[in-house]
DNA sequence: CCGTATCCTATCGGATACTG
DNA sequence: CAGTATCCGATAGGATACGG
């Protein structure tokens, strides 16, 4: 996910990088997850009930990269590999959840708006006024 | 957009849901932009530049049917339209602050991180081999 | 158990042309 | 000026098959 050019004052660049990053699909999920505790990929996966082999590794390698995970490795047969969240990981959190917490608080306003939006709109979407 | 299925404990939900929103392209942008004073649609292309009408149109939609942009007609000849942040709008730029305040604040941390990755593991990082 | 590679589809998102 | 419609490339993301 590319931030694209932008002329904006500093603010945009790396807010929209970082929220491309943990916006992108799996991310929060996955951070919530192992701000409660270190999980092993297979525990990530069955938690999360929907996620694929091939999702759940980008998110974690991404994640990864981006300093928020740590990986890891026993190196042991069979494999066992834990994920868990690091310093600025645990940090991320933090913002993270007080807009989680928004979420959670300002879900049933945002449904109605959609409610309202949608009963509104087939009357409005062809013109305006 | 769809936020997919989630088996997890009510956290999830709303979160995905949110951050899918916000988290999508320009959402967080246009908000910031609107946070400070209310614009007109060839204001916020121009302030944002790089932006499509049609994911200017796309974005404002959804903001507005998400109840968090106002959407102001003029009804005049030439059209102008204003669009400005609703109170809920308004509540939302509080916590998204905070993660674009987070985001400043950390981002010379995670760019290091991804040197530091990219350093580590070349072979891995493109993931075609 | 922990991945990787490939295929395939839906969506994202830009460029452009057109309307009112 | 504000917005829509269409075409097109790029990407996200699931299903599946294969490998250590």
């Amino acid at each position: 996910m590319k931030p694209q050019i932008c002329h904006l004052p500093s603010d945009c660049r790396p807010v929209s990088e970082i929220l491309s990053r943990i916006g992108d699909k799996w991310s929060v999920l996955v951070i919530t997850l192992l701000g409660d505790a270190p999980l092993r990929f297979g525990e990530l996966k069955r938690e999360i009930g929907g996620i694929s082999q091939k999702m759940l590794t980008a998110t974690l390698r991404a994640l990864e990269r981006d300093g928020f995970v740590l990986r890891r490795d026993y190196g042991t047969v069979p494999p066992k590999v834990e994920y868990e969240l690091t310093e600025l990981g645990r940090d991320l959190l933090v913002p993270v959840t007080a807009l989680a917490a928004w979420a959670r608080q300002n879900q049933t306003h945002v449904e109605e708006a959609r409610r309202r939006f949608d009963d509104a709109c087939p009357e409005r979407t062809g013109g305006s006024g």
